[in-house]
DNA sequence: GTCTATACGTCGATAGAC
DNA sequence: GTCTATCGACGTATAGAC
């Protein structure tokens, strides 16, 4: 039996999680209220709680799923046992998953202090699980000028996710051209 | 005629600027009372419009005085014309400065989408006259890898001011650690 | 599953006493 | 220069009708 329109228990959760990343970025948590959430999936401010238990849920759930959603990404695309291709591509990938989750991406950072303890502990592990990617490929490359593992992957990261914060669709160079610069900075940085 | 302590008109002001500091860093503007500023400042709500028009003015200045004594520091420090040195002491520069004033950069880089378009126009033109400044030296030091010098600027950038989310004082590295490893980090980033 | 209505607290900012 | 008192608006979250 086909429900064919009636209920909307199916399309109303997507859209609050989806009106929620967008003005959680534009605005930040603390400055967006549920009844703007409401209001711009089109319900009353009570029928939110159908799908969350309360506004920090609403955060956490977007971090969680984005977090998790990098990490199962990255598994798929990671290629195979060569050190320095496997460097080039987690750039490629980093940059262009960043940039097409813009909104998430902005309140993976911004909002970890509005994470209960329990729900930081959660997103903390899983990005630490993402640094551990790179460090591990970094280590495998093993170039000369690596010294310290741990400082060279912050840095990379920070390199990489800075992107974010000034590419613009339409500018004066194109993903491709991003990412083939970045790849060439990080090659360098890491003495290769 | 000495004022001896009656009037704390000289203290206050600071005293305010110096809560919503802390506050604003630690919990976010949107999540910060201006009851929760006067009460850490041991003063009632009211008296603090003695010392802002606003909150959003109390903002503003906090940002306004951040960018400006970053300029003015960066133009005290800078040595001369060799180049090499110059980026090398512009590395040693930005890590220390913006570890010292952790706050300060933390709103800053979060809270700029909370300015009024007027106030966050002089701030993102302090901002690009910071860059201007590496972009130069970057340009002046003409490593035969530099490619684009804007998207290189942005990178260094990234890279260093990253430091600030994952150094804490008493750490695995020292600061004179971090810098010489970053001093050459950067140095290989622009192929020199 | 969404509505209306509401409990109850806090918000930024101002007025006027002292 | 700081206080107390207060305005009107808005915050999260819940209860119960439909």
């Amino acid at each position: 039996m086909a429900r064919t329109s009636g209920s909307s228990s199916q399309k109303t959760g997507p859209l609050v999680r989806a009106a929620a990343l967008r003005l959680f970025a534009q605005h930040g948590f603390a400055a967006v209220s549920m009844r703007q959430i409401a209001a711009e999936v089109g319900v009353q401010a009570g029928a939110l709680y159908r799908y969350t238990p309360d506004k920090q849920g609403l955060l956490f759930e977007l971090m969680k799923v984005h977090m998790e959603e990098l990490l199962s990404t990255w598994a798929e695309v990671d290629a195979g046992p060569e050190p320095l291709s496997r460097l080039d591509s987690f750039v490629r990938f980093h940059i262009l998953h960043h940039l097409d989750r813009a909104d998430a991406v902005f309140i993976s950072y911004m909002e970890l202090r509005n994470l209960t303890a329990e729900n930081f502990a959660q997103i903390e592990a899983m990005r630490a699980q993402y640094e551990q990617v790179l460090e591990d490929i970094l280590v495998a490359c093993g170039g000369e000028g690596l010294g310290d593992p741990k400082l060279t992957t912050l840095a990379v990261l920070a390199m990489l996710t800075g992107v974010n914060t000034w590419y613009r669709e339409g500018g004066r160079l194109d993903r491709e051209a991003v990412v083939q610069t970045y790849v060439a900075m990080v090659r360098r940085v890491v003495g290769l």
